[in-house]
DNA sequence: CCATATTGCTACGGTGGCGTAGCTTTCACA
DNA sequence: TGTGAAAGCTACGCCACCGTAGCAATATGG
């Protein structure tokens, strides 16, 4: 048996080759969940050797860091792109509205892209842990000032201002796995249109 | 180098084996997530060797599976023990917050048997996320029924019924993970009044 | 105090992922 | 067209976990 050496995989140039890379590594997490995220399984996947991937990724930590930030990149590049945040004639309750608006269509969109951020963590390595959680610390920031304006425009703080922009952000991430668990069910305008309505309820916000 | 027998552990009845390896397990998880669950791992932690877990566990599936069965139970029990369900002269509101406050709780009390819940899985074995959607599924039901006596008696369904629900639900899965994860800033006391405020806003339910 | 079931242990062979050393092919450019 | 750097590849040794076969200690009850 003359071992037949393997057809050699097209030559790329680092960068775009790390992007396929990460492309195998996202979808090999969407079939088969962590386990299935493997150094061999990235290189197989993508129809390459495993020192190809080692040239890029120091290990299997780098490489689900490494996805992570790319899709966490992506992804609120995909949520800021849809919500016009300059003109601001609309109310704080609408704005945030439109917000969960244009999430929930990115989620329909990307739903790879989103489960890993809606339905992730714990049991999950810890490296992930920590990127998933910095990035919702920003998005919490900026949804807990939404939420203070809210209070503030409308009358007295009757409510807990922080735990108010949880609970947007509750509802919007709730919104999102919905929509990607059962879309049948959920079609986008029915999600939208329920949280529009909860938002009008509250004294303010 | 005489090949020093190790310790006899102490014998144990089966059911009694088990429980102790299910509470390694869980320490397990709670440490280091679901790849530090092995079945060597599990046997090192309990002071034993493999075949005895192999003796009560056919495979980590089983394993994984039956941690959960018993984790559910008791937190379900250590939810229906809290929530006098038999008195029912409260309205579907404050039900709701007597609900979530025993809930919250129930979490602060044993954070590793919930964290199992509230912080869990995509990306985690299969076997698991089937475990911990049936038992979400029933708890659904239960809330939904919730939802719908609210919307019923305080009026015409304004709001999407199962919408509802789900929101509720979330609500309160929020408040657990806040209580687990941040404890310090979030007493269940403040979890409470802020859900309890919400519920009184809202039309209904 | 001995027989025997029960419980636990040792010791493997097998598999699969990790990470690296060193060789081979491509391809751009002279 | 020939050459050298860049991009891939083969082929290891290592380790951790899997699952099992067969032996050793310990209880119990006759």
């Amino acid at each position: 048996m003359s071992t037949t050496r393997r057809k050699y995989a097209p030559r790329l140039p680092p960068a775009q080759r790390r992007d396929q890379l990460l492309d195998g590594a996202l979808a090999l997490l969407a079939e088969g969940g962590f386990d299935a995220l493997t150094m061999e399984a990235v290189a197989r996947r993508s129809g390459v050797t495993k020192p190809v991937v080692y040239e890029l990724f120091a290990n299997r930590a780098e490489v689900i860091s490494g996805l992570l930030a790319r899709e966490a990149e992506r992804a609120t590049a995909q949520v800021l792109e849809a919500i016009p945040s300059g003109l601001d004639d609309r109310s704080p309750k609408d704005l945030y509205t439109d917000g969960v608006r244009a999430f929930v269509h990115a989620v329909v969109e990307s739903p790879d892209r989103w489960r890993l951020v809606l339905l992730p963590p714990e049991g999950t390595p810890v490296e992930f842990r920590r990127q998933v959680e910095l990035v919702r610390a920003q998005v919490t920031e900026q949804v807990n000032a939404l939420a203070d304006l809210g209070l503030k425009a409308m009358g007295g703080p009757e409510l807990d201002a922080e735990l108010l922009g949880h609970t947007m952000l509750a509802l919007a991430e709730m919104s999102g796995r919905l929509a990607i668990t059962d879309p049948e069910r959920f079609p986008p305008d029915r999600l939208v249109a329920f949280v529009g309505k909860i938002a009008h309820f509250l004294p303010n916000g």
